[in-house]
RNA sequence: GGUUCGGUAGUUCAGUUGGUUAGAAUACGUGCCUGUCACGCACGGGGUCGCGGGUUCGAGUCCCGUCCGGACCGCCA
């Protein structure tokens, strides 16, 4: 698919003849035999089979076989044979068809019997071997990233990635989006994330902070009339990285006048086809729609993974109260049927009593019902419980004979998180996340508030510039925490890859909204001010979302980690270990910046 | 801030209950080989077992500390 989408979208091919090449190591085949052509690229590998050496000539575009034979140019041959691994060479010959074809190659009908070679360049012995499958572990290949990326599985990822962009600012230009780039050097703003802050040499003591999105620059946007924006644009963010987090990341920002929601999701669900169907080659259908509310108590998470079902059954009506202490005690009783697992062995539910005590997951247990093939009923509670209310369980979760019902008590919250973890997790063993198969979704409705307890205050669900759904308005001072917000994530394979919301674009209702996240009048004044002070000079109703541009590429190529879609990505402790960043200063740098460390490093 | 797994040849890894000279594969070097394509065969070089301390007659192996890397929790509007 990716060279077909190459040569859809190419000229470059036709362009390419110069002193260096007049073909790519991937473009020859049979129909070119007898054809004069000058190949550069790197030595993959050779081999020699004492009378004659092949060389495996490697580029962007694939591998070619030069052939060298002992009889006919002996001198040419032992030069070769002498060529390491990674050697860069320009050679000329003829493509001729092959003796013994190789049907796995693109290139694998033809040869180049080569009668010129030129070294343009020598490599030392790479420190791991540019394959597929690559000896080297990632720590070296991240040192080594320009190594690395030569690399066809890596090279596909960011390839992937060039689609992924083209193909969105193609649908976004047919869709009369204006791509307008906002400023990386901003100012720091207290709610959200951590900012990565730079200090300003002709500001002393001031600094600008780099944006965590370009969020009130694309409603200014909105603002000043140019209605339907989008960018795809680098954000930062200072805070703890994983496999799926990078402290500067890419986003597809849109934002869109004069739409409600519906406008917005429709919008946006025509670029999440479009990418499936030009990138993927695959029509999906029409996007689901899932509460967050149902999203919740079905799935226990805000990203529920659909590509498979073993959705939540609620036992607590009918089991607490029944004398089982455990059962008694929890605010919510909730389980999932595993079809076909009755068979598990008292080591493999062990397991998952494990697995689900881990403190990353941190149930207290898990409690099992097996409902087996003869018909009865084997659960880990047996004491408590008796057949015929082991029966009714089966029957409010819909178990068949044959399937497992596995059990978490406890804290509301905690317990749906808890098993949604396990579920995913039971999902894995069973198969059910196959990363070729693509489920997609809105989830839709977000509350717009949430209480932290440790701080004792309202933080915004999505951010602080999200409305309130208007039918909830009259909630917003009675009863903040029930107030639901025209906000909403698209989720693919229970991956959040893009949320937004319906923005707020009154400065009376912006000014009540920071009221409730504990500004005061001066701080919202002093920190946003330029946003409040625009809406007072006419500011249209507007929406907009944002893409995580890194997960969306790393969805397509079915992978959980974004780093191989990012071509020089930063560690788990936000180092580049092949510049070795970030790295101290010198002292008369600090100096101009009027900075003071405040241990000598 | 926390949990957890790992660090041994250039590289990926094995190394049993603490016990003789730390192994394999691959890469690298040398030689042989005319249809290979992960070519094959033979030979060879290659080690501060992350670092520091401790226990012990003896530590790659056990203990403590520390550094580095991966995954995760907290965090990420």
């Amino acid at each position: 698919m990716s060279i077909q989408w190459l040569q859809k979208n190419r000229t470059f091919a036709a362009k390419l003849q110069n002193m260096f090449r007049t073909h790519t190591c991937g473009a020859l085949r049979l129909s070119d035999a007898g054809t004069l052509v000058t190949l550069s690229g790197w030595i993959q590998r050779s081999r020699d089979l004492g009378g004659m050496t092949f060389i495996d000539l490697r580029d962007r575009y694939g591998i070619t076989q030069l052939t060298f034979n002992m009889e006919s140019e002996p001198a040419l041959c032992e030069q070769a044979r002498g060529l390491g691994r990674e050697t860069v060479i320009q050679i000329k010959g003829t493509v001729t068809e092959r003796s013994s074809k190789n049907s796995k190659m693109p290139t694998g009908d033809i040869e180049i019997n080569v009668t010129e070679i030129k070294v343009l360049n020598v490599s030392k012995t790479p420190p791991f071997t540019i394959e597929d499958n690559s000896d080297g572990g990632d720590e070296l290949r991240m040192k080594y990233r320009y190594l690395d990326l030569r690399r066809s599985v890596v090279r596909k990822n960011i390839e992937l990635r060039h689609r992924m962009g083209i193909e969105t600012r193609n649908y976004m230009n047919a869709q009369d989006f204006l791509e307008i780039e906002t400023p990386y050097l901003i100012k720091s703003t207290p709610e959200g994330a951590r900012d990565f802050i730079v200090p300003s040499r002709m500001n002393p003591g001031e600094f600008y902070a780099l944006p965590q999105s370009p969020q009130t620059f694309k409603q200014l946007l909105m603002v000043a009339g140019y209605d339907r924006y989008f960018q795809i644009v680098r954000c930062f963010r200072d805070e703890d990285l994983r496999a799926d987090r990078q402290p500067e990341f890419t986003q597809i920002d849109c934002e869109m006048a004069f739409v409600d929601q519906e406008d917005i999701l429709s919008t946006f669900e025509g670029l999440v086809k479009h990418l499936f169907k030009t990138v993927k080659g695959i029509e999906i259908p029409s996007l689901p729609r899932m509460s967050w509310a149902e999203a919740m108590s079905s799935y226990g998470s805000d990203k529920p993974d659909t590509r498979f079902g073993m959705l939540f059954t609620d036992f607590t009506a009918i089991v607490k109260g029944k004398g089982f202490k455990v059962f008694d005690d929890a605010e919510s009783i909730l389980g999932i049927t595993v079809p076909g697992c009755s068979e598990y062995s008292r080591k493999q539910t062990d397991e998952l009593i494990e697995f689900v005590k881990r403190p990353q997951i941190g149930a207290s247990g898990m409690i099992y019902l097996k409902v087996n093939t003869d018909g009865t009923y084997r659960s880990s509670v047996d004491k408590f419980f008796n057949e015929e209310a082991l029966k009714g369980w089966a029957q409010l979760a819909n178990a068949k004979e044959g399937d497992l019902i596995l059990i978490l008590a406890g804290p509301k919250a905690k317990t749906q998180k808890a098993l949604g973890d396990l579920r995913l997790e039971m999902g894995s063993r069973l198969g059910l996340r196959n990363s070729e198969n693509y489920s997609a979704l809105w989830v839709v409705d977000f509350p717009l508030l949430e209480w932290d307890e440790e701080t004792k205050r309202f933080y915004a669900m999505h951010h602080p510039f999200t409305a309130p759904k208007p039918e909830d308005m009259q909630l917003l001072e009675s009863n903040p925490a029930a107030v639901r917000a025209n906000a909403y994530d698209l989720v693919i394979n229970g991956v959040e890859i893009g949320g937004g919301s319906i923005r707020i674009h009154s400065k009376e209702v912006q000014k009540k909204m920071f009221s409730i996240l504990g500004f005061t009048d001066e701080d919202a004044q002093q920190q946003f001010g330029f946003l409040m002070n625009a809406f007072e000079y006419g500011a249209p109703p507007h929406g907009g979302i944002a893409f995580g541009f890194d997960r969306f590429c790393a969805v397509f190529g079915g992978s959980d980690s974004i780093r191989d879609f990012i071509a020089f990505p930063k560690n788990n402790s936000g180092r580049d270990v092949m510049i070795d960043s970030p790295a101290p200063v010198k002292l008369e740098q600090l100096d101009e910046l009027f900075i003071q460390l405040k241990k000598p490093v």
